[in-house]
DNA sequence: GTCCAGGTCGCGC
DNA sequence: GCGCGACATGGA
């Protein structure tokens, strides 16, 4: 790798409508390492190591002082930026933003459930996703039987133990490499990184996509049944109903509501005048929004 | 000290 | 299939 640092300006097109800050703020992701959100700047920065081992941090604002708003990407970068490297970084940002989601049928669903209590606002629904799924799933596993700090903490100290660094400065780091936690051991991951007991499901996770016996782009396939998807994910290990349903929604696929202590509590204060609630008292509440139902939980929960 | 958090697994029935 | 205890960790 070249030692010289470059930069450059990528410019990316956003449907219409498309809401930045409620997209970043969706659902917890932006408060995760490497996520960073600068609230003055209304900016969304990531630290990213590529496939070719380049580096890069990416600081990206939304245009919309233009009569067709568009995002605005400045790139930092360790070492020289290759067309690939340039494609990924592009890849990597419309996976971020979902800018290639069509949520059409959802609109129109919401259209005719205009009797139903969840009021659903233009523009949002976006939720937040790291550049690969590799992290989404990562992610996920450390908020699953934590509290939202542990999971923060959890993802910070990979990211600050075993994540790239940004140059010598070591400014800032990219979420590690299947492989880094690979090297890492399992012993490493819950003694110093205090990943507990999920040390063993994140370090197997990361061992079967580093050696290729898992191809996580095969579950990016939209042409998948979502049901072939969810026992793929409910094969690995540590990921149960929740964190299926969670890791689908990453994927676009919001059919399976992701039930956990926090939507509990949230039908239950709202629904239930905070009394005991069932879970499948709550899959009947959503059962009206069909394969949308997870995406309808959100706008209700954000809405409250 | 005890309880529990944006749960999951393995076991016994 | 269902119920139940164990599981790492740190904050309340």
């Amino acid at each position: 790798m070249t030692a010289a640092n470059a930069s450059t300006l990528i410019e990316e097109t956003v449907p219409i409508g498309f809401d930045f800050k409620s997209t970043v703020y969706s659902h917890g992701w932006v408060a995760l390492a490497p996520f960073h959100w600068d609230p003055i700047r209304a900016e969304l920065g990531r630290t990213q190591e590529l496939s070719s081992g380049n580096l890069v941090r990416l600081f990206i604002q939304l245009r919309d002082n233009l009569p067709r708003p568009r995002l605005q990407i400045r790139v930092h970068a360790a070492g020289a930026i290759s067309e690939e490297d340039h494609e990924e970084i592009r890849h990597g940002v419309r996976r971020m933003l979902r800018l290639d989601e069509d949520f059409g049928s959802f609109y129109a669903l919401a259209e005719r459930n205009r009797d139903h209590p969840v009021r659903i606002r233009p523009g949002a629904g976006r939720l937040l996703r790291c550049p690969t799924l590799f992290e989404d799933i990562v992610y996920t596993l450390c908020t699953t039987n934590i509290s939202w700090s542990g999971t923060k903490r959890m993802v910070a100290s990979l990211v600050t133990e075993l994540g790239e660094p940004f140059g010598a400065a070591e400014e800032a780091r990219a979420f590690p490499r299947a492989g880094a936690i690979v090297q890492a051991g399992v012993d490493t991951l819950q003694s110093r990184l205090r990943l507990g007991y999920r040390s063993g499901y994140i370090w197997e996770l990361a061992r079967q996509v580093d050696s290729g016996e898992l191809d996580l782009d095969r579950l990016e396939d939209p042409g998948q049944p979502t049901e072939a998807v969810r026992q793929q994910l409910l094969a690995l290990r540590g990921v149960g109903d929740y964190a299926a349903a969670t890791i689908l929604m990453l994927l676009g696929r919001y059919e399976h509501l992701a039930i956990d202590s926090e939507m509990r509590s949230f039908v239950s204060e709202h629904y239930f005048n905070s009394g005991p609630v069932a879970d499948d008292q709550i899959q009947l509440l959503y059962q009206p929004w069909g394969k949308w139902k997870y995406l309808a939980y959100w706008f209700d929960l954000t809405d409250s």
